[in-house]
DNA sequence: ATTCATAATTATGAATTCAAAATGCTCTTC
DNA sequence: GAAGAGCATTTTGAATTCATAATTATGAAT
């Protein structure tokens, strides 16, 4: 039951129903969800571990607050990992397996006009990317890492261009893959994440000078 | 308390006292420790989401039994966190910091006939380069999947010659950090991983066409 | 003798109870 | 009227109890 309470918790944690920095009442969660503090109490210090609430000592359970420093440690983390992923994925993907993804591509090209399809399509591409990528522990991380951005998607996720634009990477990311290409798809995931992704919020996530740029440093720079 | 237990958990796992794929008897343990099952199961679920156990609905808790290609994606992972640390340490760190780092390297050079020393210290070395690179997120990804190849410390971690080869690795990345070159910092700590590091049982975890190697893949390749 | 069914035992998962610590409120004193 | 001490209330943290599910063992039937 721990894992469902877990999840539950984290939907209103992303919803901002559950104020970072504010205060979790166990008795007041229980009672709501017609259960004993027991599984609560063990769904909370699972969230602990993946960093959205914070436990202190005798004090019970706080909602974790990001600060803009974290979600931009985050998202470099997000970039790094993803990155990898497509190269990976240009390297020893199966046929059948890019097929499936110029398939979800296709599919998101259709939906430009309907934003929330494109962000469901969208998520789903980058998920079967990472599946696709075959390490487990880094789909596992991106998954968590992407939880925690959710956390502060305070305002409206794209400007109204962005979609044109986070369309145009896909494809050039899509073609580096098809010509199983790791490090240009590398470079264009992490183009994708430099101009800002679908998740974030640019201006304030992707600063001029952001860290997570210098994964893109060479031997000469 | 569940965080004791839970590292205490740890050790044992760690030890091999705990056998990957083997049945955490609950009973048992909260006996041997003196406390109840309460903050043993709380252990157990946070040890769960860290990977090191693997719960079965109904059938309890069970030692993770990591394969080789766990390892080596883990392996891989710690690679290309690391090194993206070492690049954000040439661009971002204080002086002060590379100074502390020159002396921990330096007493690593004074420890390479002791060899529990040079691996103590080795550990310190790597654990501040990632503190000065100053993003409490991957710092924790890297504990956690250290922990993780802790779990597979089967034989003899380091071949005899390793140690020296170790340090002169250890070497070329430091005057890459003083020189304040990023992209270099990360070569040459993608090159340590790649020669094994001190953590690896490098046969096993590093072969030839290793996954990990394809961060240093360029654009053109 | 082997297999299937049923009962008993064992272990998990959750609720409840209990203890201790922290906070807040009240009363007293200056 | 304000400040401090002591007591009460609230809440966390852990132990115990309880229920349910799974496994094993026993017995009967084929």
């Amino acid at each position: 039951m721990y894992e469902e309470v877990a999840e539950r918790l984290r939907q209103r944690i992303f919803a901002r129903e559950l104020i970072p920095g504010s205060w979790i009442d166990e008795m007041k969660i229980s009672q709501e969800y017609g259960i004993s503090r027991t599984p609560l109490r063990e769904a909370l210090k699972v969230l602990a571990t993946e960093g959205l609430v914070t436990m202190k000592m005798r004090r019970g359970a706080y909602v974790t607050d990001v600060s803009d420093k974290d979600l931009n440690d985050v998202y470099h983390l997000l970039a790094l990992l993803e990155s990898d992923a497509a190269a990976q994925v240009a390297q020893f993907a199966r046929p059948e397996d890019i097929q499936e993804l110029q398939g979800l591509h296709s599919q998101l090209k259709q939906s430009v006009q309907n934003r929330s399809a494109f962000f469901e399509i969208n998520e789903r591409f980058h998920m079967r990317l990472l599946e696709i990528g075959n390490n487990k522990w880094r789909t596992q991380m991106v998954i968590d890492l992407r939880k925690v951005m959710k956390l502060n998607r305070q305002n409206s996720l794209l400007k109204s261009g962005r979609l044109e634009e986070s369309l145009l990477e896909h494809q050039a990311l899509m073609d580096a893959l098809a010509a199983r290409n790791p490090g240009l798809s590398l470079q264009r995931m992490q183009a994708h994440f430099a101009n800002g992704l679908e998740a974030a919020t640019p201006d304030v996530v992707v600063p001029a000078n952001a860290p997570h740029q210098s994964v893109l440093v060479t031997a000469e720079g």
